[in-house]
DNA sequence: TAGATTGTTAATCGATTAACAATC
DNA sequence: TAGATTGTTAATCGATTAACAATC
């Protein structure tokens, strides 16, 4: 990259960002990170976007959103993307995460360590059952969640997981909010009732299977 | 609902339904029946899309595709409207799941119940590491994937969840879609190569992190 | 009936794609 | 240089919203 594509870099912050974009270029950094294992260095955009289902058109229009990264008649170097891709997102530092809930889906969460790698690490635990509170996992001991605003505010979290039963969801994130976190990842199968300054992210299995039902029906009808 | 609703309503394997669509459904359904469980029998377009997030206007597009399901002058009688979703989505009856990759993840997926409500089922498991095949989970026994093409035949199995390592995953979709697997919940962070007639919905918890994280940087440069 | 709300059409808005001069 | 590929503009496509006659 070139000098004046650093200075030419529109602000990251532009509201005009649609989220479409944004969640293509997590997929544009895992991608790069697979190309980069296996060795390849430089990468145009259409052979990036087929491997990911995207056109080639789309894939230099999303990374011309926040500035000039490519190299005519080469395509781009790996490398130096992955990094303005972590600076874009955010993810050139490590972010605490609050985990709350550690039973089942918790724990193994906790096991996950996959994400530490993207530059998140599960820093803090919390629960409300008195048999799970004060056990240790994965080195981690897990505190009651009234100790949360003390504990989050000391270490600036500001991301939390959600891992808790579908009626208490709610009771916690009143909670969480109050205590200063902004973005949650939610894998209780109900709507949060949230602020329009924090950030929602939801994951739910049974409508990510009800997704693909849908798919394997209409296909069978083909 | 009236009879001509029944006899208007479009095929439901009308394939220009939106994937946005589709994925508004599942959390009409999942609203839907937050209702009734708080005794609401009756609600208005308008009303259940401002507690997601989307105009009424959509809500009553949305449903559009498929039918005429509401009363004008009344809404949409909740119990109804979550027959009819159910029936579009496919999930007006049980569809057995099989897992693939019983570790850490995989071991919570089965604890977790949450999906089962919904019409999904996990009735197979397996793995290949030898420590964890022959052991049984949830009253599970876990199978090597050497036997998934005549259980999953035998079983008329269409949806499978993996939550195999990411560099084992590739390797195990081909298995999956060879012994005839249609959809696969990717819980692997990695593209899976599939061919067109399969349907993949990916679970990636780095990339949901990454998005909160990008969504927290642009509040706070606000 | 009057009030409320649907289903649907037309208008608006936004996102994707095609095309190509500029560049390496 | 010739070939490849970017960044960007204009054209296309699709999805959302506004509006309203029809209906209960």
């Amino acid at each position: 990259m070139n000098d004046l594509a650093q200075l030419n870099s529109k602000p990251f912050s532009d509201p005009n960002v649609p989220k479409a974009v944004v969640s293509r270029l997590s997929l544009y950094l895992r991608e790069l990170q697979q190309l980069l294992r296996v060795g390849i260095a430089t990468i145009s955009s259409s052979k990036l976007g087929r491997r990911l289902g995207v056109t080639g058109a789309q894939v230099r229009k999303d990374f011309a959103y926040f500035g000039q990264f490519g190299y005519p008649g080469i395509g781009y170097r790996c490398e130096e993307l992955i990094v303005q891709i972590r600076k874009i997102l955010g993810t050139d530092r490590t972010w605490p995460v609050a985990l709350i809930g550690c039973g089942n889906l918790g724990q193994a969460l906790l096991g996950y360590h996959g994400f530490s790698k993207q530059g998140f690490c599960v820093e803090v635990a919390f629960d409300v059952d008195p048999n799970i509170v004060g056990q240790t996992f994965e080195g981690l001991k897990v505190q009651h969640l009234d100790h949360l605003p003390q504990i989050i505010e000391q270490r600036s979290v500001k991301l939390a997981i959600l891992a808790v039963p579908a009626n208490a969801a709610n009771k916690a994130v009143d909670e969480l909010v109050k205590a200063g976190i902004t973005g949650i990842l939610n894998f209780a199968p109900v709507t949060l009732n949230v602020p329009k300054n924090i950030s929602v992210v939801g994951v739910d299995l049974a409508m990510e299977l009800e997704q693909l039902a849908f798919a394997v029906v209409k296909q069978v009808a083909k």
